[in-house]
Parts: C-alpha cells; sequence; structure tokens
DNA sequence: ATTGACCCTGTAGTGGCTACAGGGTCTAGG
DNA sequence: CCTAGACCCTGTAGCCACTACAGGGTCAAT
C-alpha cells in the first residue's frame, strides 16, 4: 500500500525503459515526481496509470504530441470528446495509408525475390533497381 | 548528349532533392562527382543511373545499408545474386511483419472510434488508453 | 568496510533526411 | 556594363523518439 517506487520498479511495472521515463519528464509529458533527500525519483499509483497511457497510445501508434492531447483530454472529464474521436479517425486513415502502402511494397518484392542462382548481371533485383526493362520473364 | 547537368537538373530528373543528393555524397553513397572551375558540381548519365537506383531501393523500403550492398551486387555483374536475394526475403519478411502490426494496430483503432458525442469520462478511447475495463459496450 | 545494484545529470548518437545562414556564380534583360 | 534573380557552395543545426554512454552518488546486504 506504500504505492511509492523508484523509477527501476516504475520501468518494470510499466514496462517502459528507465531511460524513456526520464526522457518523457523531460520533454514535459510526464510530471516531475516526487524527489527523496537522495534525489531518486519517486512515483506514486497515479504516475503508473499515466505512464501506461502513454505505453499504450505510443504502441497504438500515437505521436508524443498527439498522446500530450490524449493526456489533457483525459484530465478534462467534462468536455465532450470530439477531439478524441478525430484523433482516432486520422490515426486509423494514416494507418489505413501505410498498410495500402506496404501491401504494394510486398507485391513489388515478392515478384524480386527468386534468383539466388543466377550472377548478378542477370539479377531481377538488380535489374529492378536500376529500372532496367524487366519484361517479366 | 552533353550528358552534364548540375545538382538542381539532377535532381529534377531523378526527383531526388538537392539536399539530399549532398547528403548521399557525404555518407559516400554517390561518388564525388566532376567540379567545374567554379566548384559547382557536375553529373554524367552513369550518375543519373545510380542515383534512381537509390531512390527505387529506397522507395523499396531498403536502408541506406542495404541499397549500399546491393550498389556493391551490382558493380560485380560476375557474383552469383544470392547476397541480394537474401536482402530481399530479409526484407519481405520485415514487410510482411509491420503489415500484420498495422492491421491489429488498425482493428484496434477501429473499435475506438465512434463517439464524439459523449463526454470524455465516458469516452472509449481514453477508457481504452487509460487500460479501463472496455467491456464492449 | 566493501560489494554490487541501483540512481543521478548531462551529453551525444541513431536514421534519413531537411532547413537554414551566409556566402559565391552564372545568365538574361535593360 | 550592370543588375536582378536563379542557381550553387559549405557547414551546421534541427527533426522524431528514443538509446547509450560517462562520470559520478546512494543504498542494502554481507
Amino acid at each position: 500500500m506504500a504505492s511509492s517506487r523508484t523509477i527501476g520498479a516504475l520501468s518494470r511495472e510499466a514496462g517502459v525503459g528507465i531511460e524513456t521515463i526520464r526522457y518523457y519528464e523531460r520533454i514535459g509529458l510526464l510530471p516531475p515526481p516526487r524527489r527523496a533527500e537522495s534525489g531518486y525519483r519517486h512515483y506514486n499509483d497515479d504516475d503508473i496509470g499515466r505512464l501506461r497511457f502513454v505505453k499504450r497510445g505510443r504502441e497504438l501508434g500515437f505521436s508524443i504530441d498527439e498522446i500530450r492531447t490524449l493526456l489533457q483530454l483525459a484530465a478534462q472529464p467534462e468536455q465532450p470528446c470530439a477531439e478524441a474521436d478525430r484523433l482516432v479517425r486520422e490515426h486509423l486513415a494514416e494507418v489505413e495509408q501505410r498498410i495500402a502502402d506496404l501491401s504494394r511494397l510486398h507485391a513489388e518484392l515478392a515478384g524480386l525475390a527468386c534468383c539466388s542462382e543466377r550472377r548478378a548481371s542477370d539479377c531481377r533485383i538488380i535489374e529492378a533497381l536500376a529500372g532496367a526493362p524487366l519484361p517479366h520473364a
């Protein structure tokens, strides 16, 4: 019930690296925690919650700035959350775009991987990169 | 037939930014070109080819170091191209992994975007980030 | 008293560009 | 011949989100 922990314990509990936690504090994403006389940081349960929120946001692909906004929204429970919704939709569109890009990429790469036995002069990979005809065998 | 162009012309022909071309030269990805007395860089047709090769490689998602390797392979036409093939297959696996990751992400985000009219205190987005129960409505 | 795990600050590096600042050069029009 | 404006040069710093030190201090157990 002490609910006070050093940065190492917080790191393990939240699954976020120590250096990353200090970085988040430096950029103002996490508030400066209480300090012991030694100068050691000490975190309480709210701090874990906040850090987990940040971690989850990063896993969902939000930028630090977007997470900053989401944290502010979370702290104002009376405000409507249209802003959060907008962020999510925007992000969703970006993810869809990236999936589409990667799928095209995948098709292109899949068409290349097949020439281990040839010499580089005939290599379809090299040809494709060089912009050679590549008449589809 | 002069086949000599300044960096600006090369930039337009290859579709690569001027600053990026100078950056590629600085890191040794492109060889230093001939210089006019004024100090201006002048590029020939081989240089466009090489730069286009690099551009295409980047578009296919290869790292600068991978492109360095591919360029070396392309310059040794008698070598078998197993190495190029390995690079492509490795890269293909990474792309597949990223598509899978993004697809999971997409599903998660899609499940969140739907609460514009609520207040932040009930917002499923905020809840999901905070690790709240989220009992699926 | 010592060991070793932990913590501190501050700085520099990563990748792949991109954006200046502060200058020099070249060319077309007047 | 002069000037405006487009182009080029070098060198450095910034971007994102960390990550990795270096060089020190603290704490708990033995």
